[in-house]
DNA sequence: ACGAATTGTGATTCACTATTCACAATTATA
DNA sequence: TATAATTGTGAATAGTGAATCACAATTCGT
């Protein structure tokens, strides 16, 4: 049966879409031509209609990921005010969207995205610094508005944060979805805020604890 | 130049030694016969009188990676007294032991090393959830003798000291070794500290700050 | 020192996958 | 409607890397 005939640019979307589809369910490694082909429904040979090579493929899945990551902090952004709430709703929106699209740590962080192409692995790190500057920002914020402790060092802080999200991905993808993400989430948010709010801040839910018990 | 003639044990550990470097430099996926065989001094080829294929390289390569990331544990509990002394001293080991560090995410994040071979994943899935436990038991113990929190869990703290390395070390990775991991652990570890330690701990460091100040 | 076992080597096979190409079908354009 | 442009197809090519094998060099047991 032959495909229908389709403009290139929706092609392209779809090809991509497959793409990124085939890295969250087998990995980068195991993202072959003919796989993504046969999702589209076309022939391997029709895919190069579309993209000139398979790097150039990989080079548009990166550019997708870049712009749904940082569409995340955009979105936060607009949701909500202040520097903390923002961070608790990243990160809760991180842990829903990386069990629902585990390609995120699989493209960012495999190996086989950028083999011998530094300028592939300059394009994942800065995919990642983009993002962390992101959220270094938010922390510059709350230590402006002072809801974050001054001597907290902002980009330590980012990627502490990230450092709440990785490991649990990692779990997550080692233990074939059997670590519960959410709670995680919900158990390191409270302190990772005692990491790095305010003493004050600290020390009133400290006496709350107090006087409750 | 022929290789010297060297017995099955020696050249084995020849061999996973150099795979694990190979990793940590290139990632799993670049990880070839040839590239071990070479850095080894031998001839492709002869690598299969000591490994029957492959897939035993990367088991032994686990193995490898096991026993010093548990030894590494081991160690400082040897060396070291009093739950947070420990975690700082494993953190700024692991700081120091990049390369291997390196490899662990490269390695979870692969999936090559898993392609096609379930039982594979369920043991990298052991090894860090070995790995996680036995932090977990130095969280505990701190709990008990009142250094850390009562109502951190320890589970969550582990995987969040967990959260401390892996960021840093895919950073590191990506960046070409151009992110300053000791600085980090520097940083972080004492915003983890505010994270886990007790608030009587915290607030006599407060009001230390407060008298300077 | 001599045969057997061990280890190393180069050539070769084999499977897999990206990529190309000539040609066919479809759609757009004039 | 006729012709050019676009997209799809199957076959063929080429490069890669794992694995095998016959043979050579080395070491070990005796």
């Amino acid at each position: 049966m032959r495909a229908q005939k389709t403009e290139t640019e929706v092609r392209q979307e779809q090809i991509v879409t497959a793409a990124l589809e085939l890295i969250g369910a087998q990995g980068v490694n195991a993202l072959s031509i003919a796989g993504i082909a046969e999702r589209v429904g076309i022939v391997p040979s029709a895919l190069y209609r579309h993209f000139k090579c398979k790097d150039d493929v990989l080079d548009a899945v990166l550019d997708l990921l870049k712009a749904r990551l940082l569409s995340n902090v955009t979105q936060v952004r607009k949701e909500t005010p202040g520097a903390l709430p923002r961070l608790k709703s990243l990160l809760m929106r991180h842990a829903r969207m990386l069990s629902e699209n585990r390609a995120i740590p699989l493209v960012v962080f495999s190996d086989g995205i950028y083999a011998g192409r530094p300028e592939r692995k300059a394009k994942v790190a800065a995919i990642i610094t983009g993002y962390l500057s992101k959220i270094q920002h938010i922390v510059e914020e709350g230590i402006q508005d002072g809801s974050i402790r001054k001597d907290v060092v902002p980009v330590t802080a980012s990627v502490m944060f990230l450092g709440m999200i990785l490991p649990a991905a990692v779990l997550w993808n080692v233990s074939e979805g059997n670590f519960d993400m959410n709670a995680h989430a919900e158990n390191a948010w409270p302190a990772f805020v005692r990491c790095i709010s305010t003493e004050e801040h600290n020390i009133k839910s400290y006496m709350k604890t107090c006087e409750e018990t």
